[in-house]
DNA sequence: TATAAATATACGAAAAGAGTACAATCACAC
DNA sequence: GTGTGATTGTACTCTTTTCGTATATTTATA
């Protein structure tokens, strides 16, 4: 039924509604500015999507799900030492790839009334689970300290994006990435095994 | 009657509206929300301003002027050369303090039924009178060549300050302060009135 | 304490937005 | 060509939001 490959009407309202819902958050946004924006009239846009909610929840969904295939990705690629690693997730996060528009958050948020609040909640308690996991598998690995808790790692990678961002830091450094590879290399050498050590080194 | 000082109420409603302005355009912003921001009862907004599209002209206006300004000082400033002036011209144009906000705008243009359009239109046919009879004068003291219309040097820069974000030269020089250089020096080096080409070196 | 300024709340009127119904149109397989 | 399903455009109702104002209350200040 629905349809969600690309060059579709419902890919194009899909994208149209991220790139608005991005800007200006969902209240703001209107299903009409959608439609006329994507080409789309709206008895299509109803055929596709319930209202204008379901389909913030979907780009929602959609972007989270990028955002953890991306992480996956660099967690699994073999060839990445756990330096190699640290940096590529921090520079995910910088990248902005991952993050979410504050615009379109804050309005998830503030709605209470929709109950998008609790629904984000619950959504990101599956993430988070989907996340340590591969934290978990990289742990036994030996990537990581055996007693060594991914959830506070998380944390901090959260923080550390807020650093990278900080303008007197960049300051000392050239260019972001420098931060990044800073930081990287900090935080790498303080959770890798004794033993695994040397490996991280490049 | 109306304190238009900065620390006023006014003027917190002022940069307020700005600033989401700025952002979001006028239809999206609403005045409670203004109101809300400016930490400011809807009653005092209505004693100020009449109404959310006249404070939208008055916002409009006032970013005019301060570009009027920052243009004016660049020109008069006796100690800059031709090329100085050119190049800090540009710069105006770059750093965006020059510029209004594309959300702003549109709703100034789309929204034909208020009138604002025309009005915008009015506007700056007044500014543009004010900013030629400045290169009027300068042209007076020799800064261009006679025969130069300044006219059409307004629509140039416009277009250079598009030239200047253009990705692909931006990527042939260091930073983009090098690219405003190199525009600057072959722009003013065309227009010179010949006796001052020298001047014009630095 | 008197006076002016600002706020909070509530309200009716107007406008915008959501969602639906239905006839007209388009695209394409047959 | 004809028929079929997908899509559009228009018009409409109902609901929500926003506007602008009225009124009573609070705050600050001289």
């Amino acid at each position: 039924m629905s349809d969600n490959k690309p060059n579709t009407l419902y890919a194009q309202i899909l994208v149209t509604a991220r790139k608005l819902f991005w800007r200006h958050g969902i209240r703001r946004v209107t299903v009409e500015e959608i439609c006329r924006e994507a080409g789309v009239s709206k008895m299509t846009f109803y055929k596709y999507f319930p209202n204008k909610v379901e389909l913030a929840k979907i780009v929602y969904n959609n972007e989270i799900e990028k955002g953890i295939a991306r992480f996956r990705e660099i967690m699994h690629e073999p060839d990445n030492s756990p330096l190699d690693k640290m940096e590529k997730i921090l520079l995910l996060k910088l990248e902005g790839t991952n993050e979410i528009s504050r615009e379109f958050m804050s309005d998830f948020y503030d709605n209470q009334q929709l109950g998008l609040a609790s629904w984000v909640e619950k959504r990101s308690i599956e993430v988070w689970k989907d996340i340590l996991s591969d934290f978990a598998e990289a742990q036994e690995q030996g990537w990581f300290r055996k007693d060594f808790r991914p959830e506070g790692m998380l944390i901090m990678i959260n923080k550390l994006s807020e650093i990278i961002k900080d303008k007197q830091l960049l300051a000392l450094y050239d260019t972001p990435q420098d931060v990044i590879m800073e930081l990287a290399r900090f935080f790498t050498f303080g959770i890798l095994p004794r033993e695994v050590d040397s490996k991280g080194k490049r």
